[in-house]
DNA sequence: GTCTATACCGAGATAGAC
DNA sequence: GTCTATCTCGGTATAGAC
């Protein structure tokens, strides 16, 4: 795994690192639609159709399996944050920009739910350095993107930065998603539209006095 | 189970009572904090402290114990909303006071989390006449506020009911309650009122530009 | 109605052949 | 590196005595 910086890789190589991604995103899906505790491995080796003994031979356990899949997930939003870094979009949109990027993996179940509070999963992500650098990377970036937007007086300075960073990373579990979605009543775009709406304006005011757009 | 209606109870009765609803307030906080799938049965018995297989002569299953909870939740629930209805509050302070109860059963570990989508659990609550009967109420009730608020033109219309009606909901399993509550900065009420006026005022104006009040 | 002891099974992980 | 077969353990549920 992580040979990515080799220059060389010999076909088997190659083929064992496509198996991966592969597995990698069949327990994407499986986390985001029936979260850690309800997902087995025996699914995900049915699902991948190898095995369950050939999976043991890539990861050495279920967490193993869960923690590539997060991280893989971070790498992701690392990569959004940074393209948005060489735009010249304001602070907002850039917030608004990534916060609609977690929804929509959210809506097509590419979203690994977070672990629970009480939970050894919890306990291992904390203790993995490479995600938890990835974490703070991230929370950094957007917290800048954050001050900014406030300093620009783009978004509301009544709460803490802390505050809105945690309520946007919680758009990226966020049930409206879902129920909406399964109501059949709006199209992905519609959807995103809304809980985008709610989350930056708010559901307290009429709409007309909106500010920003 | 369910006989307070009757009259006359013995002793032993009461004290059958008494000790399921001491049951069900322990599968409450299990519930709250680990989740269905990470709790255990032998926990709960043995937070109760008796013994796992006394706990099935009062509920036929695991299953039942979380039905149980959860009907019991969601009765408090309906309590307060009629509660709220003999008030002479606005609509809209209607729909900020349930929320907020809601959220501070949240933030004490009482508000049992709901299944995730795919779940046994969830498919016999589905079944569950009962409870199928006070969600539909509850949402009713909230709907109703929800529409008068929006006459009033206290909330916003640029969202539909429906919308609003899941994103109160959803704050009952916010994690940013307990995001806000574990990095130790804030007092409960601190947070209850960061993420209300999250909610109502959204993050994307400037504060001033508040209109309610 | 409460207990101790146990049946039973699903799921994570491993052995060992190819 | 993939397979089939198996071990092991934890957790739901039950048996049967008091």
């Amino acid at each position: 795994m992580n040979q990515s910086s080799n220059i060389k890789l010999s076909f088997k190589q190659k083929m064992m690192l496509e198996r991966e991604a592969q597995i990698i995103q069949t327990v994407n899906g499986l986390l985001a639609t029936k979260g850690y505790d309800t997902m087995t491995v025996d699914e995900i080796a049915d699902t991948v159709g190898i095995a369950k003994a050939s999976l043991y031979r890539h990861f050495p356990s279920k967490e193993a399996l869960a923690v590539a899949a997060l991280v893989n997930t971070m790498e992701n939003g690392l990569a959004q944050i940074e393209a948005l870094n060489q735009t010249t979009l304001s602070a907002l949109n850039k917030l608004k920009t990534i916060t609609q990027w977690a929804m929509r993996l959210k809506l097509n179940q590419q979203m690994p739910n977070l672990p629970s509070e009480n939970s050894q999963l919890r306990e291992h992500l904390l203790a993995h350095e490479t995600y938890m650098d990835m974490l703070v990377n991230m929370s950094d970036s957007i917290g800048q993107w954050i001050e900014q937007a406030q300093a620009d007086q783009q978004i509301t300075t009544s709460v803490t930065p802390l505050c809105i960073l945690y309520t946007l990373y919680a758009k990226a579990c966020d049930p409206v998603l879902g129920f909406l979605k399964s109501s059949g009543l709006y199209e992905e775009e519609q959807i995103i539209e809304m809980v985008t709406s709610t989350c930056f304006d708010g559901i307290g005011h009429p709409a007309h006095y909106r500010l920003n757009e």
